[in-house]
DNA sequence: ACCTCGTCCTGGTTGC
DNA sequence: TGCAACCAGGACGAGG
């Protein structure tokens, strides 16, 4: 594998140049995701951790906005690219990894870790709106913006909540929601919103099956109310003020 | 400890 | 049309 560099600023503080300079010559021996994370096992015994953060995507074809190009021994040219450069590439000893992942990320949502008694204590004590709980890695790794607001649809909680104050049922609800949200998203190859394609080029269909994400002013696909959108933590947030009331259950 | 906010970037959309 | 303001899939550090 040769890895070449186009943006020097891909990582900071890391000096990128010497990330590349590591991986030069070395070989993958197995590609995992965690969470959030993308993690290169090399044959060395490095590792690269890769995380995409909002615009970060690789693919096999030419771009705009490419960030780093890794060649691969069989002549194919993976570019990676980040329009907003949000994204960061680590490089760990293999045995640093699990001990790097396990400080950010909590249990995968689609393992058997992430039980209802898992996410009853992690809920309890916050005062924080349950989105923003939610969106904590710690508490389910994986979980972003749009898979939140979907997860709260199908639980039929409000965003806005405090954690503290969800019964054992939604809690129950929940962990089930954010289950099947994901796995859709996974069936639909993700959203393309505007950035995201497939490492083949091709876009996501999950913003088709989006139920609240975006959907402001629109009907709720269960009831028809408008869909309202508010701000938790500073992000944008779209929930059924019928399905999702503010109140109890 | 918990919680909220600002910041890191670029580009597309919206509103005046 | 021009241009400024605002918004976007995420995470982290500062400060209350």
């Amino acid at each position: 594998m040769s890895v070449e560099i186009l943006d020097p600023r891909l990582t900071r503080p890391i000096d990128l140049f010497e990330v590349a300079e590591e991986l030069e010559g070395d070989t993958i021996a197995a590609v995992e995701r965690r969470g959030k994370y993308l993690v290169l096992r090399m044959e060395s015994g490095l590792a690269l951790l890769v995380h995409l953060r909002m615009t970060g995507s690789f693919g096999f074809e030419p771009t705009s906005h490419e960030r780093a190009v890794l060649g691969l021994d069989d002549g194919t040219r993976l570019a990676y690219r980040d329009v907003r450069r949000f994204g960061t590439w680590l490089v760990l000893e293999n045995t640093e990894v699990e001990p790097y992942l396990a400080g950010k990320n909590g249990p995968e949502p689609l393992g058997p870790r992430f039980t209802t008694d898992w996410l009853v204590a992690r809920l309890s004590g916050r005062r924080a709106p349950v989105k923003a709980v939610l969106l904590d890695q710690r508490v389910a790794a994986g979980v972003g913006n749009i898979y939140a607001d979907e997860a709260l649809w199908r639980a039929r909680v409000n965003p806005l909540r405090p954690a503290e104050s969800l019964d054992p049922d939604e809690v129950r609800r929940l962990r089930r929601a954010v289950r099947a949200a994901l796995r859709t998203g996974i069936e639909r190859q993700g959203s393309t919103l505007s950035d995201y394609r497939t490492p083949e080029g091709s876009r996501g269909g999950m913003q088709e099956e989006f139920k609240v994400y975006g959907r402001d002013g629109l009907p709720c696909r269960h009831c028809g109310t408008t869909i309202a959108k508010t701000r938790v933590g500073g992000r944008g947030t779209w929930y059924c003020p019928r399905c999702q009331p503010h109140g109890a259950g």
